[in-house]
DNA sequence: ATCCCGAGGG
DNA sequence: CCCTCTGGAT
């Protein structure tokens, strides 16, 4: 990582700039459309694909739409639904209880605020600062995934394996106006050129500012 | 630290 | 076969 802070945040400066250059229009790849719906799909990416993910939810956002129709349905039938997402026996009872709750507490809304958001079933830090920021707008943290953590690490910008270290020094170095938008595009690259196991390093646009150089 | 878990790539 | 994919709960 880069130690000095103030190098830090002119690293994080440049790869926000490239960000901004190369994924302009980069938004959230899962399909939605209520806040409720996002909340679901995002707690059935975990160690999904995002596309895998969107076949699942086609089907099941047809039948279940909102939260009171989804805590309605059998658990069996939720687990059949969303089978192919892996971890289907958690992910099912979660997305029930969560829907139990958000009907029975909240009138089916979903909460705008990250404690409330992490005490439902199946919800962490991750998925309750997806659903805040790209379905209400609200920056109340820096989604760190799989993608933005290895990343942000070969970027220099941590050092940290435990997201929410890495969260932390995330928002000491990148504009809180940025938070959205960062974690988005950077999951954009992280798919289409800086994957985890063969990086397209030849063509990078990033090459000229990584650390990684003939390192990865 | 470990478990949950399926699909696709290499 | 092994690794990775928008993690969370114990």
């Amino acid at each position: 990582m880069i130690e000095d802070l103030q190098e830090r945040k002119a690293q994080a400066r440049r790869v926000v700039r490239q960000l901004k250059k190369d994924y302009a229009g980069a938004e959230c790849a899962l399909n939605y459309e209520t806040p409720f719906q996002l909340l679901i799909a995002t707690i059935l990416s975990a160690q999904c694909t995002d596309v895998r993910v969107n076949i699942v939810t086609k089907e099941l956002f047809a039948k279940y739409p909102d939260a009171d129709s989804m805590s309605r349905a059998p658990v069996k039938t939720l687990e059949n639904l969303v089978k192919t997402t892996g971890f289907f026996r958690n992910k099912a009872k979660n997305i029930h209880a969560a829907s139990r709750a958000l009907a029975d507490e909240f009138d089916g809304e979903v909460p705008k605020d990250l404690a409330t958001l992490v005490a439902l079933p199946g919800v962490g830090r991750k998925t309750a600062n997806v659903v805040l920021g790209t379905a209400y707008g609200i920056p109340s943290g820096i989604v760190v995934d799989t993608h933005v953590g290895r990343l942000t690490k070969r970027l220099g910008l941590t050092d940290k394996g435990d997201a929410v270290q890495i969260e932390r020094e995330l928002m000491e170095v990148v504009p809180k106006k940025e938070w959205i938008d960062f974690s988005h595009r950077l999951i954009h690259h992280g798919r289409a050129v800086c994957a985890a196991r063969k990086p397209k390093c030849e063509g990078c646009h990033f090459l000229k500012f990584c650390p990684q150089i003939g390192v990865v």
